[in-house]
DNA sequence: AAAACGGGGGC
DNA sequence: GCCCCAGTTTT
């Protein structure tokens, strides 16, 4: 934990405003923090709130959120998500798990980016990086992202839930990666069973 | 369980 | 040019 606080920094969303950390979110499924930030920004300087985002025509949606990637996809959930929820949240983000997956383009992780980010409550959003190195790491030794994030709050101290976990993700865009491994790089070798089996021959 | 969705940044 | 992407929905 210490040596990785030296390599990376905390991200956190600064704005706070449940609407808008929800369609950020969305924006950033499966794509890179960079184009989601100039996504969100094209989106919110163009329309004020959710009353117009809903109101928006869909091209013009696209257009905005194209550099995000699978623009078609979002600017509808955008849209859709937004017009539910005026039609049944009266125009508010809900606050709990149960209704925040009940809207289209919300999994688990979104809906737990939402708790955390928009909420400050107790969840941890498993993305695929988290899930993969817990299981590495041996921290826990599941398939199912729901059953990682469980074990995860059990052995990690409440306090250190969103940093910890912002950093596994950091840690595995940039070394350890889904196939090509920067283990180099890494200076957490000496705990990590996969560098161990994959180099110890080499090494002899 | 697997495919589909879609475009960009880094090297 | 190829690799990899803070996933969710549909088939």
């Amino acid at each position: 934990m210490e040596q990785l606080n030296e390599i990376y920094t905390l991200r956190v969303f600064e704005d706070r405003n449940p609407y808008r950390v929800l369609i950020r979110t969305i924006l950033s499924q499966r794509t890179r923090d960079n184009n989601t930030d100039q996504a969100t920004k094209n989106l919110f300087l163009k329309y004020k709130d959710i009353y117009e985002v809903a109101d928006a025509p869909i091209e013009e949606l696209e257009k905005l959120v194209k550099v995000a990637g699978f623009y078609r996809v979002k600017a509808r959930r955008v849209k859709e998500v937004s017009n539910l929820l005026i039609d049944q949240f009266g125009g508010e983000v809900p606050n709990n798990s149960k209704e925040l997956l009940e809207l289209p383009g919300v999994g688990q992780k979104t809906a737990n980016c939402v708790l955390v980010f928009a909420f400050q409550k107790p969840a941890i959003p498993v993305d695929t990086h988290v899930h993969r190195i817990s299981n590495l790491w041996g921290i826990v030794n599941t398939m199912q992202p729901e059953k990682t994030e469980e074990e995860l709050m059990k052995i990690v101290p409440k306090k250190l839930w969103i940093e910890l976990n912002d950093l596994m993700v950091q840690f595995g865009q940039t070394i350890c990666k889904p196939i090509y491994k920067q283990c180099e790089q890494c200076p957490l070798t000496e705990l990590c069973d996969y560098y161990l089996t994959q180099y110890e021959n080499k090494n002899e």
